[in-house]
DNA sequence: TTGAAAGCGTTACCAA
DNA sequence: TTGGTAACGCTTTCAA
């Protein structure tokens, strides 16, 4: 493997200069250039990227963390690479698998500078810690986070549930119930508050067994519809979702126990994935691309030192055959 | 930030010392190496990743390509990741959107030592001119190739799709169709192969109709049915899918257009994903997770001097309602 | 057990 | 427009 020391001294130039070639500084001459550049060309030279990061402090990496990659939050790294990848930076995956020691290394790894940046999918250590790890470079959350300097890039879901709370009222469903995700994070305390809202505004029944917590996947929404089942009498009407994933699971689990959907059950999703869409179920449309854009967006000004506009960000309901 | 040389200078020893104390080597005084440990920990000392990369000339960082990421291409990332992190290496993602630019930047970014390896999901420069960058690093591949030196994880899928084909035969459906994927790869190939022998054997037809190409996701399974339908007096009783999701696909649609799956059409996915599973569709039992991690152990003789044994792989058919 | 010094392969500043 | 040289922060060899 060859070497600027090499190509300099094969040229006749300094290394300075062959730097400058690579870097494509004005204060070369023609002649020079493509002299430097021939010799690269011959000996397959290229420069080494440790070596150009060490010395530039910089390594055009960011790292993204996320306990676990599934459907959904595959739609958000898809799109980061993407955008990340039109502004020369890589990306570099992270799992905890909920174990805060390895979730720690990606911090750590912004520490000692193998990556510029960071971005948080989902996180399971504390905030107000993770926190201190800015001053080592820009950090943002697409789940939500309170009480810290790290900005985050999901909106707010009060906002898309209440859109999915008020088309199942108008449609005439009073037992509404819902899977909810992660109990304890803000996007569930979001729905929760939307959900106890309208039911008390409208005087609706809110019975303890329907709400469910901890439901992520396919799999476990399917086992809802088994528990709801456990006491018939008390069936709910309509069912909210965690997010698509779920809603498959409540849709094909109810088949399957030959409910009619929507008659015996209304279902709504959340995040209106390709799979929604096939599958014909009511759900809320998330905006996760533009989300993941705005992610590379508020990190860009530390990064490549440019402000970018941030896309807005909007909630729809796109109502399809489950409700 | 501190480094080496200001953790030295205030333990009063050498960086060589330091160094030693980082790298755990023997030949360090414990009253040295407790002092040293101390000073690092009061000055929140991390060595700089890209310095020990550089001085090394090894950075623990594989690069993974994919023309795209979607849930096929997920489970392998997800359990190559898995296994790459248990033995201290991170994975870089590099989606080339089947542009051979883009896609020759990792394998330039092996050359210019950014990565250690290299592992191929799939890819569409010239296999013949992808090899030659063999040595710069270990390179393996997911996607079956033929003619390189670059090995192969993956298992031919004539076998697996035997199965498929005999289990229908064997379940009284003649009118066989395919939905296959990249027309060009070799797992078409095998496939074709497969199904041309048994069909000749059997004496079944064969309309030319029935054979769809580049046919990759749910989407794409829709269409298909949808264009067999264009010729209803001569519709397939069975179709064999490119993978999970395009049978996902047809089976929606089916349902959509009143078809009876499998009285009117039987379907038969390939890989045995989540989906599959929770909507019965009778499928391929293909060992994925196996695979990404025979991926890691291939590389692993030249990334950690360590020969590691393989995983047996072996096709399963598991019946579900589709067939 | 420790230290000095020469790498590793760039960039960037200061002169010329 | 060019060159010399000091960073960048660590590892490793050779001596002591």
């Amino acid at each position: 493997m060859s070497n600027l020391d090499q190509i300099a001294k094969l040229a006749g130039f300094s290394k300075a200069t062959v730097s400058r070639v690579l870097n494509q500084s004005p204060h070369v001459s023609h002649e020079t250039r493509t002299k430097i550049l021939k010799i690269m060309q011959e000996l397959d030279y290229v420069p080494n990227r440790n070596a150009i990061s060490l010395s530039k402090g910089q390594t055009l990496q960011i790292g993204i963390i996320t306990s676990t990659i599934n459907e959904i939050v595959l739609a958000f790294l898809d799109s980061f690479v993407e955008v990340a990848g039109q502004y020369e930076f890589q990306t570099i995956i992270y799992t905890s698998g909920e174990d805060k020691k390895k979730e720690l290394q990606a911090f750590e790894d912004l520490k000692r500078k193998r990556v510029d940046a960071l971005v948080i999918i989902s996180c399971v250590n504390d905030t107000d810690f993770l926190s201190t790890y800015c001053k080592y470079g820009p950090i943002v959350s697409w789940q939500r986070m309170e009480h810290t300097d790290i900005r985050s890039v999901a909106m707010d879901q009060y906002e898309g549930y209440m859109l999915a709370l008020k088309h199942l009222i108008q449609k005439g469903y009073t037992r509404i119930s819902n899977a909810f995700g992660r109990p304890s994070s803000i996007n569930t305390h979001s729905r929760q508050r939307a959900y106890e809202q309208i039911m008390s505004e409208h005087n609706l029944p809110v019975l303890q067994h329907w709400n469910h917590s901890s439901i992520y996947n396919i799999r476990d929404g399917e086992q809802v519809v088994r528990d709801l089942l456990q006491r018939r009498e008390e069936f709910p009407e309509a069912i909210l979702c965690a997010n698509d994933y779920v809603a498959v699971g409540i849709l094909c689990e109810a088949r399957r126990q030959r409910l009619n959907v929507p008659e015996d059950l209304a279902i709504v999703g959340f995040d209106n994935t390709e799979l929604a869409h096939t599958m014909g179920i009511t759900t809320i449309q998330n905006p996760i691309m533009a989300q993941a854009q705005n992610a590379f967006f508020m990190l860009s000004p530390q990064l490549i030192g440019r402000q970018m506009e941030l896309h807005s960000l909007e909630y729809c309901l796109i109502e399809r055959t489950t409700t």
